[in-house]
DNA sequence: GTTACCGGGTTAAAAAAGCAACCGGGTCAC
DNA sequence: GTGACCCGGTTGCTTTTTTAACCCGGTAAC
Protein backbone atom coordinates (compact mmCIF):
# COMPACT_ATOMS: atom_id res chain seq x y z
CA UNK A 1 0.00 0.00 0.00
CA UNK A 2 2.35 2.74 -1.63
CA UNK A 3 0.25 5.98 -1.44
CA UNK A 4 0.94 8.78 -3.94
CA UNK A 5 3.46 10.69 -2.15
CA UNK A 6 3.21 13.58 -4.80
CA UNK A 7 2.96 17.33 -4.33
CA UNK A 8 -1.16 17.38 -4.82
CA UNK A 9 -1.28 14.38 -2.11
CA UNK A 10 0.92 15.87 -0.04
CA UNK A 11 -0.59 19.36 0.23
CA UNK A 12 -4.00 17.87 0.90
CA UNK A 13 -2.93 15.56 3.56
CA UNK A 14 -1.49 19.29 5.01
CA UNK A 15 -4.95 21.45 4.34
CA UNK A 16 -7.04 18.46 5.75
CA UNK A 17 -4.78 18.58 9.24
CA UNK A 18 -4.87 22.71 9.00
CA UNK A 19 -8.45 22.06 8.95
CA UNK A 20 -9.23 19.96 11.19
CA UNK A 21 -6.54 21.28 13.98
CA UNK A 22 -8.28 24.74 13.59
CA UNK A 23 -11.67 22.78 13.95
CA UNK A 24 -10.61 20.79 17.28
CA UNK A 25 -8.88 23.46 19.14
CA UNK A 26 -11.52 26.36 18.55
CA UNK A 27 -14.47 23.87 19.80
CA UNK A 28 -11.99 22.94 22.88
CA UNK A 29 -11.57 26.93 23.43
CA UNK A 30 -14.99 27.89 22.96
CA UNK A 31 -17.47 24.91 22.59
CA UNK A 32 -18.75 23.04 19.45
CA UNK A 33 -22.36 25.58 19.02
CA UNK A 34 -20.37 28.83 19.73
CA UNK A 35 -17.83 28.18 16.77
CA UNK A 36 -19.26 29.06 13.32
CA UNK A 37 -17.92 27.37 10.40
CA UNK A 38 -16.89 30.41 8.83
CA UNK A 39 -14.91 30.77 12.11
CA UNK A 40 -12.92 27.32 11.32
CA UNK A 41 -12.78 28.16 7.42
CA UNK A 42 -11.29 31.59 8.31
CA UNK A 43 -8.66 29.87 11.27
CA UNK A 44 -7.28 26.99 8.73
CA UNK A 45 -7.39 29.87 5.52
CA UNK A 46 -9.36 27.86 3.59
CA UNK A 47 -12.60 29.08 1.64
CA UNK A 48 -15.96 27.77 3.12
CA UNK A 49 -16.50 25.01 0.21
CA UNK A 50 -13.20 23.78 0.11
CA UNK A 51 -13.63 23.09 3.82
CA UNK A 52 -16.84 21.12 3.06
CA UNK A 53 -15.61 19.56 0.51
CA UNK A 54 -12.85 17.98 3.30
CA UNK A 55 -15.72 17.42 5.78
CA UNK A 56 -19.30 16.70 4.80
CA UNK A 57 -21.16 17.98 8.10
CA UNK A 58 -19.83 20.54 11.07
CA UNK A 59 -20.03 17.55 12.98
CA UNK A 60 -17.28 15.43 10.90
CA UNK A 61 -14.68 17.98 11.97
CA UNK A 62 -14.94 16.40 15.06
CA UNK A 63 -15.45 12.81 14.62
CA UNK A 64 -13.30 11.90 11.60
CA UNK A 65 -10.89 10.69 14.47
CA UNK A 66 -13.32 8.06 15.20
CA UNK A 67 -13.98 7.61 11.94
CA UNK A 68 -10.57 6.42 11.34
CA UNK A 69 -11.20 3.72 12.97
CA UNK A 70 -13.89 2.72 11.10
CA UNK A 71 -14.46 -0.76 10.19
CA UNK A 72 -11.61 -1.60 12.43
CA UNK A 73 -13.72 -4.27 14.08
CA UNK A 74 -14.49 -5.87 11.29
CA UNK A 75 -11.05 -5.45 9.93
CA UNK A 76 -10.01 -7.62 13.28
CA UNK A 77 -12.35 -10.24 12.80
CA UNK A 78 -11.43 -10.63 9.63
CA UNK A 79 -7.41 -10.91 9.56
CA UNK A 80 -7.67 -13.00 12.92
CA UNK A 81 -4.90 -15.89 13.22
CA UNK A 82 -6.68 -19.06 11.95
CA UNK A 83 -7.90 -21.08 14.87
CA UNK A 84 -9.04 -18.34 17.27
CA UNK A 85 -12.59 -17.29 17.61
CA UNK A 86 -13.82 -13.58 16.33
CA UNK A 87 -15.02 -12.77 19.93
CA UNK A 88 -11.32 -13.54 21.14
CA UNK A 89 -9.50 -11.62 18.55
CA UNK A 90 -12.15 -8.43 19.27
CA UNK A 91 -11.46 -9.32 23.00
CA UNK A 92 -7.73 -9.43 22.86
CA UNK A 93 -7.65 -6.28 20.19
CA UNK A 94 -9.58 -4.24 22.98
CA UNK A 95 -7.31 -5.37 25.61
CA UNK A 96 -4.52 -3.90 23.50
CA UNK A 97 -5.68 -0.92 23.00
CA UNK A 98 -6.13 -0.84 27.11
CA UNK A 99 -2.65 -1.77 27.38
CA UNK A 100 -1.57 0.80 24.60
CA UNK A 101 -3.85 3.65 26.06
CA UNK A 102 -5.54 4.17 22.82
CA UNK A 103 -7.81 7.06 22.98
CA UNK A 104 -10.85 5.08 21.82
CA UNK A 105 -10.80 2.40 24.97
CA UNK A 106 -11.44 5.89 26.47
CA UNK A 107 -8.26 4.87 29.16
CA UNK A 108 -6.34 7.74 28.24
CA UNK A 109 -5.61 10.74 30.69
CA UNK A 110 -4.40 13.20 28.67
CA UNK A 111 -5.83 16.51 28.99
CA UNK A 112 -7.02 17.35 25.32
CA UNK A 113 -8.00 13.64 25.06
CA UNK A 114 -10.13 14.12 28.61
CA UNK A 115 -11.18 17.10 26.97
CA UNK A 116 -11.94 15.85 23.85
CA UNK A 117 -14.30 13.19 24.60
CA UNK A 118 -16.40 15.23 26.67
CA UNK A 119 -17.08 17.53 24.45
CA UNK A 120 -18.62 15.12 21.86
CA UNK A 121 -20.14 13.27 25.08
CA UNK A 122 -21.91 16.69 26.21
CA UNK A 123 -22.64 17.82 22.75
CA UNK A 124 -25.99 16.45 21.47
CA UNK A 125 -25.61 16.25 17.89
CA UNK A 126 -21.81 14.96 18.21
CA UNK A 127 -23.02 11.81 20.17
CA UNK A 128 -25.79 11.69 17.52
CA UNK A 129 -23.49 11.30 14.80
CA UNK A 130 -21.02 9.44 16.86
CA UNK A 131 -23.67 7.09 17.04
CA UNK A 132 -24.55 6.50 13.03
CA UNK A 133 -20.93 6.10 13.20
CA UNK A 134 -21.06 2.90 15.17
CA UNK A 135 -24.32 1.59 13.78
CA UNK A 136 -22.16 1.38 10.50
CA UNK A 137 -19.31 -0.17 12.25
CA UNK A 138 -21.58 -2.31 13.10
CA UNK A 139 -22.81 -3.11 9.75
CA UNK A 140 -19.41 -4.22 8.92
CA UNK A 141 -18.74 -6.44 11.69
CA UNK A 142 -21.99 -8.08 11.31
CA UNK A 143 -20.80 -8.95 7.68
CA UNK A 144 -17.47 -9.71 8.50
CA UNK A 145 -19.31 -12.48 11.18
CA UNK A 146 -20.51 -14.07 8.76
CA UNK A 147 -25.13 -14.38 7.36
CA UNK A 148 -27.85 -14.79 9.08
CA UNK A 149 -29.35 -12.98 12.20
CA UNK A 150 -26.82 -14.47 14.76
CA UNK A 151 -23.70 -12.40 13.22
CA UNK A 152 -25.81 -9.38 13.69
CA UNK A 153 -26.79 -9.96 16.96
CA UNK A 154 -23.28 -10.96 17.98
CA UNK A 155 -22.52 -7.63 15.94
CA UNK A 156 -24.61 -4.96 18.20
CA UNK A 157 -23.21 -6.98 21.37
CA UNK A 158 -20.24 -6.36 20.86
CA UNK A 159 -20.21 -3.00 19.88
CA UNK A 160 -22.63 -2.60 22.96
CA UNK A 161 -20.03 -3.65 24.98
CA UNK A 162 -17.09 -1.87 23.63
CA UNK A 163 -19.06 1.50 23.77
CA UNK A 164 -19.82 0.74 27.70
CA UNK A 165 -16.47 -0.37 28.62
CA UNK A 166 -15.03 2.93 26.64
CA UNK A 167 -17.77 5.07 28.38
CA UNK A 168 -16.74 3.64 31.98
CA UNK A 169 -13.46 4.06 31.65
CA UNK A 170 -13.65 7.88 30.28
CA UNK A 171 -16.21 8.58 33.29
CA UNK A 172 -13.77 7.05 35.54
CA UNK A 173 -11.00 9.64 34.27
CA UNK A 174 -12.99 11.85 34.18
CA UNK A 175 -13.69 12.13 37.80
CA UNK A 176 -9.98 12.96 37.96
CA UNK A 177 -8.03 9.50 38.35
CA UNK A 178 -5.53 8.40 36.26
CA UNK A 179 -5.35 5.91 33.50
CA UNK A 180 -2.87 4.00 35.16
CA UNK A 181 -4.72 4.01 38.44
CA UNK A 182 -8.08 2.90 36.55
CA UNK A 183 -6.15 0.29 34.15
CA UNK A 184 -6.54 -3.05 35.99
CA UNK A 185 -10.17 -2.09 36.54
CA UNK A 186 -10.84 -1.71 33.01
CA UNK A 187 -9.08 -4.95 32.16
CA UNK A 188 -11.15 -7.12 34.89
CA UNK A 189 -14.41 -5.37 33.06
CA UNK A 190 -13.30 -6.19 30.07
CA UNK A 191 -12.64 -10.31 30.66
CA UNK A 192 -15.90 -10.08 32.18
CA UNK A 193 -17.76 -8.31 29.95
CA UNK A 194 -15.98 -10.22 26.71
CA UNK A 195 -15.74 -13.68 28.61
CA UNK A 196 -20.02 -13.31 29.27
CA UNK A 197 -20.03 -13.04 25.55
CA UNK A 198 -19.24 -16.15 24.83
CA UNK B 1 -3.29 51.44 -2.87
CA UNK B 2 -5.41 48.90 -0.91
CA UNK B 3 -4.25 45.67 -2.02
CA UNK B 4 -7.11 42.43 -1.76
CA UNK B 5 -6.57 40.55 1.47
CA UNK B 6 -7.93 37.75 -0.04
CA UNK B 7 -7.08 34.11 0.78
CA UNK B 8 -5.86 33.80 -3.07
CA UNK B 9 -3.75 37.26 -2.77
CA UNK B 10 -2.08 36.06 0.26
CA UNK B 11 -1.42 32.35 -0.42
CA UNK B 12 -0.16 33.46 -3.67
CA UNK B 13 2.64 35.77 -1.63
CA UNK B 14 3.45 32.72 0.53
CA UNK B 15 4.39 30.99 -2.09
CA UNK B 16 6.11 33.14 -4.10
CA UNK B 17 8.17 33.92 -1.12
CA UNK B 18 8.35 29.92 -0.65
CA UNK B 19 10.31 29.90 -3.70
CA UNK B 20 12.21 32.88 -3.36
CA UNK B 21 13.35 32.19 0.08
CA UNK B 22 14.10 28.13 -1.17
CA UNK B 23 16.10 29.13 -4.03
CA UNK B 24 18.57 32.07 -2.40
CA UNK B 25 19.45 29.51 0.35
CA UNK B 26 20.09 26.60 -2.02
CA UNK B 27 22.29 29.33 -4.01
CA UNK B 28 24.34 31.05 -1.23
CA UNK B 29 25.00 26.92 0.04
CA UNK B 30 25.40 25.77 -3.18
CA UNK B 31 26.26 27.89 -5.85
CA UNK B 32 23.80 29.67 -9.00
CA UNK B 33 24.72 27.30 -11.37
CA UNK B 34 25.37 23.80 -9.09
CA UNK B 35 21.28 24.36 -8.04
CA UNK B 36 18.73 23.20 -10.73
CA UNK B 37 15.52 24.50 -11.37
CA UNK B 38 14.04 20.89 -9.85
CA UNK B 39 15.83 21.26 -6.91
CA UNK B 40 14.49 24.85 -5.80
CA UNK B 41 10.73 23.65 -6.99
CA UNK B 42 11.44 20.33 -4.97
CA UNK B 43 12.39 22.24 -1.62
CA UNK B 44 9.80 24.53 -2.39
CA UNK B 45 7.30 21.86 -2.40
CA UNK B 46 6.07 23.53 -5.70
CA UNK B 47 5.45 21.85 -9.35
CA UNK B 48 8.61 23.39 -12.05
CA UNK B 49 5.65 25.13 -13.95
CA UNK B 50 4.15 26.79 -10.68
CA UNK B 51 7.59 27.98 -10.08
CA UNK B 52 8.09 29.58 -13.48
CA UNK B 53 4.84 31.19 -13.57
CA UNK B 54 6.24 33.12 -10.59
CA UNK B 55 9.80 33.49 -12.13
CA UNK B 56 10.60 34.00 -15.56
CA UNK B 57 13.89 32.51 -15.53
CA UNK B 58 16.19 31.24 -13.21
CA UNK B 59 17.93 34.68 -12.66
CA UNK B 60 14.95 36.23 -11.76
CA UNK B 61 15.25 33.99 -8.47
CA UNK B 62 17.81 35.79 -6.84
CA UNK B 63 17.20 39.39 -9.16
CA UNK B 64 13.75 40.17 -8.15
CA UNK B 65 15.54 41.50 -5.16
CA UNK B 66 16.40 44.26 -7.06
CA UNK B 67 13.54 44.03 -9.09
CA UNK B 68 11.92 45.73 -6.18
CA UNK B 69 13.88 48.80 -6.59
CA UNK B 70 12.85 48.77 -10.53
CA UNK B 71 11.80 52.19 -11.77
CA UNK B 72 12.69 53.75 -7.98
CA UNK B 73 14.89 56.23 -9.64
CA UNK B 74 12.07 57.69 -11.47
CA UNK B 75 9.85 58.03 -8.84
CA UNK B 76 12.06 59.91 -6.79
CA UNK B 77 12.70 62.54 -9.64
CA UNK B 78 8.60 62.68 -10.23
CA UNK B 79 7.91 62.80 -6.40
CA UNK B 80 10.26 65.53 -6.09
CA UNK B 81 9.39 68.54 -3.43
CA UNK B 82 8.83 71.64 -5.73
CA UNK B 83 11.23 73.66 -6.53
CA UNK B 84 14.23 70.63 -5.89
CA UNK B 85 16.65 69.78 -8.70
CA UNK B 86 16.46 66.22 -9.98
CA UNK B 87 20.09 65.30 -9.32
CA UNK B 88 19.31 66.47 -6.03
CA UNK B 89 16.72 64.61 -4.92
CA UNK B 90 18.18 61.73 -6.62
CA UNK B 91 21.61 62.71 -4.55
CA UNK B 92 19.15 63.17 -0.91
CA UNK B 93 17.49 59.78 -1.54
CA UNK B 94 20.90 57.97 -2.45
CA UNK B 95 22.22 59.26 0.92
CA UNK B 96 19.31 58.18 2.70
CA UNK B 97 19.64 54.85 1.79
CA UNK B 98 23.51 54.83 2.99
CA UNK B 99 22.25 56.13 6.55
CA UNK B 100 19.62 53.10 6.80
CA UNK B 101 22.26 51.00 5.16
CA UNK B 102 19.55 49.77 2.36
CA UNK B 103 21.52 46.43 0.89
CA UNK B 104 20.70 48.56 -2.81
CA UNK B 105 23.71 50.99 -1.72
CA UNK B 106 26.04 47.67 -1.09
CA UNK B 107 26.50 49.56 2.70
CA UNK B 108 25.41 47.03 4.24
CA UNK B 109 27.56 44.42 6.17
CA UNK B 110 25.28 41.72 7.10
CA UNK B 111 26.37 38.28 6.75
CA UNK B 112 23.62 37.18 4.07
CA UNK B 113 23.55 40.14 2.34
CA UNK B 114 27.34 40.27 1.74
CA UNK B 115 26.82 36.17 0.83
CA UNK B 116 24.05 37.22 -1.27
CA UNK B 117 25.94 40.53 -3.31
CA UNK B 118 29.07 38.39 -3.74
CA UNK B 119 26.77 35.80 -5.37
CA UNK B 120 25.15 38.35 -8.05
CA UNK B 121 28.93 39.75 -8.80
CA UNK B 122 30.81 36.36 -9.13
CA UNK B 123 27.89 34.78 -11.00
CA UNK B 124 28.25 35.87 -14.93
CA UNK B 125 24.50 35.82 -15.57
CA UNK B 126 23.26 37.07 -12.73
CA UNK B 127 25.63 40.16 -13.22
CA UNK B 128 24.33 40.21 -16.94
CA UNK B 129 20.87 40.14 -16.35
CA UNK B 130 21.53 42.85 -13.64
CA UNK B 131 22.75 45.20 -16.07
CA UNK B 132 19.47 44.45 -18.03
CA UNK B 133 17.39 45.67 -15.03
CA UNK B 134 19.91 49.02 -14.91
CA UNK B 135 18.75 50.11 -18.26
CA UNK B 136 15.13 49.60 -17.54
CA UNK B 137 15.27 51.68 -14.86
CA UNK B 138 17.73 54.15 -17.03
CA UNK B 139 15.15 54.48 -19.49
CA UNK B 140 12.31 55.22 -17.12
CA UNK B 141 14.32 57.85 -15.42
CA UNK B 142 15.29 59.22 -18.89
CA UNK B 143 11.46 60.09 -19.47
CA UNK B 144 11.18 61.07 -15.73
CA UNK B 145 13.45 63.76 -16.31
CA UNK B 146 11.70 64.76 -20.04
CA UNK B 147 12.61 64.85 -23.53
CA UNK B 148 15.81 65.15 -25.71
CA UNK B 149 19.21 63.87 -25.56
CA UNK B 150 20.19 65.44 -22.17
CA UNK B 151 17.71 63.51 -20.69
CA UNK B 152 18.97 60.39 -21.80
CA UNK B 153 22.64 61.46 -20.92
CA UNK B 154 22.01 62.85 -17.54
CA UNK B 155 19.90 59.16 -16.15
CA UNK B 156 22.69 57.24 -17.83
CA UNK B 157 25.71 59.56 -15.97
CA UNK B 158 23.18 59.08 -12.82
CA UNK B 159 22.78 55.17 -12.66
CA UNK B 160 26.70 54.79 -13.22
CA UNK B 161 27.30 56.93 -10.60
CA UNK B 162 24.99 54.75 -8.05
CA UNK B 163 26.40 51.64 -9.69
CA UNK B 164 29.98 52.40 -9.23
CA UNK B 165 29.16 53.54 -5.50
CA UNK B 166 27.88 50.50 -4.89
CA UNK B 167 30.06 48.31 -6.19
CA UNK B 168 32.61 49.99 -4.33
CA UNK B 169 31.09 50.25 -0.70
CA UNK B 170 30.29 47.03 -1.29
CA UNK B 171 33.79 45.91 -2.16
CA UNK B 172 35.21 47.58 1.18
CA UNK B 173 32.48 45.39 3.08
CA UNK B 174 33.80 42.26 1.32
CA UNK B 175 37.32 42.94 2.31
CA UNK B 176 35.99 42.83 6.12
CA UNK B 177 35.67 46.60 6.82
CA UNK B 178 32.05 47.68 8.97
CA UNK B 179 29.67 49.36 7.63
CA UNK B 180 29.50 51.48 10.21
CA UNK B 181 33.35 52.52 9.51
CA UNK B 182 32.76 52.40 5.80
CA UNK B 183 29.77 54.92 6.00
CA UNK B 184 31.80 58.57 6.29
CA UNK B 185 33.63 57.41 3.31
CA UNK B 186 30.45 56.20 1.04
CA UNK B 187 28.94 59.70 1.71
CA UNK B 188 31.47 61.65 0.92
CA UNK B 189 31.86 59.74 -1.90
CA UNK B 190 28.70 60.12 -3.01
CA UNK B 191 28.48 63.79 -2.57
CA UNK B 192 31.09 64.66 -4.34
CA UNK B 193 30.14 61.92 -7.11
CA UNK B 194 26.39 63.76 -7.37
CA UNK B 195 28.08 67.17 -6.72
CA UNK B 196 30.32 66.69 -10.01
CA UNK B 197 26.85 65.32 -11.65
CA UNK B 198 26.12 69.13 -11.94
C1' DG C 1 -46.14 39.58 10.65
C1' DT C 2 -42.73 40.86 7.64
C1' DT C 3 -38.19 42.09 7.46
C1' DA C 4 -33.63 41.23 8.17
C1' DC C 5 -29.91 38.75 9.73
C1' DC C 6 -27.18 34.37 10.84
C1' DG C 7 -25.64 29.62 10.36
C1' DG C 8 -25.12 25.31 7.84
C1' DG C 9 -24.58 23.86 3.30
C1' DT C 10 -24.52 24.20 -2.15
C1' DT C 11 -23.50 25.91 -6.79
C1' DA C 12 -21.05 27.77 -11.02
C1' DA C 13 -17.35 29.98 -12.94
C1' DA C 14 -12.72 31.31 -12.94
C1' DA C 15 -8.07 31.25 -11.10
C1' DA C 16 -4.28 28.60 -9.74
C1' DA C 17 -1.58 24.54 -9.22
C1' DG C 18 -0.13 19.88 -10.46
C1' DC C 19 1.39 16.42 -13.70
C1' DA C 20 3.40 14.50 -17.57
C1' DA C 21 5.23 15.03 -21.73
C1' DC C 22 7.77 17.62 -24.66
C1' DC C 23 11.56 21.00 -27.04
C1' DG C 24 16.29 22.51 -27.75
C1' DG C 25 20.78 23.09 -26.31
C1' DG C 26 24.79 21.18 -23.95
C1' DT C 27 27.87 17.39 -22.45
C1' DC C 28 29.74 13.08 -21.82
C1' DA C 29 30.56 8.15 -23.16
C1' DC C 30 31.58 5.00 -26.37
C1' DG D 1 29.20 11.05 -34.35
C1' DT D 2 25.53 9.30 -32.17
C1' DG D 3 23.00 8.05 -28.40
C1' DA D 4 21.86 8.97 -23.66
C1' DC D 5 21.39 11.99 -20.30
C1' DC D 6 20.59 16.69 -17.75
C1' DC D 7 18.91 21.28 -17.62
C1' DG D 8 16.18 25.46 -18.58
C1' DG D 9 11.80 26.34 -20.14
C1' DT D 10 6.99 25.32 -22.40
C1' DT D 11 2.50 23.14 -23.37
C1' DG D 12 -2.05 20.91 -22.59
C1' DC D 13 -4.94 18.70 -19.55
C1' DT D 14 -6.78 17.62 -14.96
C1' DT D 15 -7.47 18.56 -10.17
C1' DT D 16 -7.96 21.74 -6.51
C1' DT D 17 -9.25 26.14 -4.57
C1' DT D 18 -11.25 30.60 -4.44
C1' DT D 19 -15.00 33.66 -5.06
C1' DA D 20 -19.50 35.29 -4.80
C1' DA D 21 -23.87 34.19 -5.03
C1' DC D 22 -27.50 31.57 -3.46
C1' DC D 23 -31.00 28.20 -0.58
C1' DC D 24 -33.11 27.11 3.63
C1' DG D 25 -34.46 27.01 8.54
C1' DG D 26 -34.35 29.65 12.76
C1' DT D 27 -34.82 33.88 15.44
C1' DA D 28 -34.80 38.44 16.83
C1' DA D 29 -36.56 43.41 15.86
C1' DC D 30 -39.96 46.39 15.05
Amino acid sequence: MIEPTGLRARKKARTHDAIADAAISLFLAHGFDQVSINDIAAAAEVSKPTLFRYFATKEDLVLHRFADHNGEAARVVRDRPPGVAPVTALHRHFRDGLDRHEPVTGLNDHPVVVAFHRLVFTTPSLAGRLTQYLLEDEEALADALGPGIEARLQAAQVLAVQRVLARTNWQKIADGRSAHDVHPEAVADADQAFTQLR
